[in-house]
DNA sequence: CTGTATCCTCGTTGATACTG
DNA sequence: CAGTATCAACGAGGATACAG
């Protein structure tokens, strides 16, 4: 962020959420209560193990991803939204309404076409 | 877009806004009917004149705004938002709010952590 | 099971100079 | 005024191996 790009509020909003499989990420945990590493990892098979750890530690700094760790032999870590990160729902729903209709405008657009 | 990310709708609508600069460009002419090239430069100092014409290319290939040139001298070239791309406002505005809650948020953040 | 550590690739962005 | 062209820098993401 930096001069026009931190005063506003928009590009505030997207960083939050902006990273290649952050928006995933965020939608399995909004249908999960809990997710343990290897649970989103079936649930999404394209991501690196690498991946998932960096983006789910930024989601916790953000303060939007609980990591709560059972101290026991095999590890067990669940992963789950904040309060906080809840507020992000109607956000996401949003956009899934707008993704939906754009998806139908490209269908319309390539139909003029041909 | 790959395997999960091209099923998901909230990453179809993130696609079309993201890139550093598409969110500012298109809320400036969310409130400006029309602008010139050097109208847009002027609003957003920090751009460069190759990102500024990079995306005004993209956001037109992708129906969300409108380059009319005039043919005369010295050119002169208006911008707007198709119709189409002002369907994004409410989306925009949703982000908006959001981000200034998320701004009000962390200084609660910080207040307590002092 | 839940991670780290390295190394590498590639795309986005930036700097700068030039043009009709 | 409204761009292009070229080159360089940087960082996100991926591949792979290793670890507690």
């Amino acid at each position: 962020m930096e001069e026009n790009a931190e005063m506003c509020k928009v590009v505030v909003a997207l960083d939050m959420i902006v990273g290649k499989w952050k928006p995933i990420i965020i939608q399995h945990m909004l249908f999960n209560e809990t997710l343990r590493f290897n649970e989103l990892r079936r649930l999404i098979p394209a991501i690196t193990q690498r991946m998932l750890t960096l983006h789910l530690r930024d989601l916790e700094e953000q303060d939007i991803v609980q990591r709560v760790v059972f101290p026991q032999i095999p590890p067990k870590v669940e992963y789950s939204l904040t309060k906080y990160g809840r507020t992000l729902e109607p956000l996401l729903a949003a956009m899934h309404q707008w993704g939906l209709a754009h998806l139908e405008h490209m269908e319309m657009k390539k139909k003029r076409h041909s």
